[in-house]
DNA sequence: CCCTGATTCGC
DNA sequence: GCGAATCAGG
């Protein structure tokens, strides 16, 4: 397929509507998505608003020869092909830098008795919650945990209860909830 | 593993 | 000029 006038055009409509090269290629059929880039870079737009990163790596060496087939040569001129070995680079020196753990911060009184919100809660703390999420008095039981449990003693009994008859419908939990953040 | 654009280079 | 192969990254 010939880069022809209109199918540059509509190229460059795309690319500016910030479509992507792939999305470019399928529609106009014929060519894949390199083909659109090389055009792209070749008609001198490359960079428009760039999705994500600026990325700006350093040059990359040349396209390695993948040298398929290998006819031994009459005239054996190279004896022996060298392999050599990418030494280990040396590791990274580790950064010990550790990240002091957050000052503890003491529940306060919110007004839900021994509650903690979501801001206050962490670890070996009962994540057990308390009332509605969406509520802006929301919070967890804060109560210690037992051992690995993210709930206490207590609310780890109701939270790990064998199984509820059964779960006839799976209606409520399909893939519905996701974004419930 | 899916995707993205970027680059090189044989054609 | 073209685009496959390849890379580098999300």
């Amino acid at each position: 397929m010939a880069w022809t006038e209109e199918r540059v055009t509509e190229l460059k409509k795309l690319w500016a509507e910030g479509h992507s090269a792939s999305q470019i290629a399928k529609q106009l059929g014929g060519v894949t998505r390199n083909a659109v880039i090389g055009k792209v870079h070749r008609l001198g737009l490359s960079g428009r608003a760039t999705p994500s990163r600026p990325v700006k790596r350093p040059p990359r060496l040349a396209r390695p020869k993948p040298q398929v087939v290998q006819p031994i040569a009459a005239t054996a001129t190279k004896t022996t092909t060298a392999t050599p070995k990418p030494a280990r680079e040396a590791s990274t020196p580790a950064l010990p830098s550790r990240m002091a753990p957050a000052a503890y911060v003491k529940p306060k009184r919110l007004g839900n008795g021994d509650m903690v919100t979501v801001m206050t809660v962490q670890d070996s703390m009962c994540k057990w919650p308390i009332g509605d999420p969406a509520d802006p008095d929301f919070g967890f039981c804060g109560h210690a945990s037992d051992g690995d449990s993210p709930y206490c003693s207590e609310h780890a009994k109701l939270a790990f209860q064998p199984s509820r008859r059964s779960r006839e419908r799976r209606d409520t939990y399909g893939q519905t909830v996701r974004k419930a953040g």
